[in-house]
DNA sequence: TCAATGTGTACTAAAAAAGTATACAATGAG
DNA sequence: CTCATTGTATACTTTTTTAGTACACATTGA
């Protein structure tokens, strides 16, 4: 629903993927990225299941991007973990407003929490993996394409 | 921290007040927002303490706006409940990345968080109650203004 | 002066996020 | 051809946050 520590995480696994060549296994993953291998694996489960990694069982085996970087983005990564992104609870879910309807400031309210998220969502999908990893992109060069 | 239901309700009280010219006592407020009049008054209090909303105590007391409605926006209402509005747990409080400096892809995509969180309060100064109440105003015409 | 109304503090309950545990399944190096 | 290595599946526990409640008190105007 929110954007969580568990997606914030995610993102810096697929960045260290996307910055390796080789096939890297859980504890190596959990160990570059502060966590312990076990929330690595619950994390890299729902990766593997987007399809954003792929993973190869038995000895010397291990986890590599699904697909390439550039075409993976922030927005991906985070909903594969979260769900659907909302700055608000109301937005989530199926929520439906229980003033719908009978106020106009209500669900005014929500129509522009709705536009607002929209607009981030659009923007983490900009940003792709490739970019978030390339020495030669800046924050800026990021930001100002929004 | 992050836009909770709480912080709809206090926007919904606020254009309430902003609808009616006369002062609202907790309980009508309550009823019209249905929620209970306990909660509506921990919301209220906070609304009273940043001067959005001016308490009159006694019999015949009440609510009512603490100023105009087209100087209270809806990021002054949200962080009065909420605290400062946080897209992403790693914006909050003074939390300090722990791969920060260590690795380019962790603080690059706090950057980017951040950039976007700008954004949205931005967005959301933008709003004010007085837009949110008017009749002539329509989502659009607030939305467009982004 | 007392019923109506708000205040302050603190508590409880429910939901979500964060992290852990256990038993199992596949595979490839020896 | 087997077993150590590595991922899978499911479900559990703990912590944090959100949501809501309770109670004793303060003020005020009819």
């Amino acid at each position: 629903m929110r954007i969580t520590q568990e997606a914030d995480y995610a993102i810096r696994i697929v960045c260290l993927l996307a910055e390796s060549n080789e096939t890297l296994d859980a504890n190596t993953i959990a160990e570059k990225c502060c966590i312990t291998q076990r929330f690595a694996l619950k994390i890299l489960r729902k990766l593997v299941l987007g399809n954003v990694v792929c993973s190869f069982k038995g000895a010397n085996g291990g986890y590599r991007l699904g697909r390439d970087a550039g075409e993976i983005t922030m927005k991906d990564t985070i909903e594969l973990i979260d769900g659907e992104i909302a700055i608000s609870r109301c937005l989530a879910e199926d929520h439906v407003c229980s003033k719908s309807g009978e106020n106009k400031g209500a669900c005014f309210v929500h129509c522009v929490f709705d536009a607002i998220n929209r607009d981030v969502v659009k923007k983490l999908e900009k940003v792709t993996v490739a970019a978030l990893v390339d020495p030669d992109v800046s924050v800026e060069d990021i930001t100002k394409q929004f």
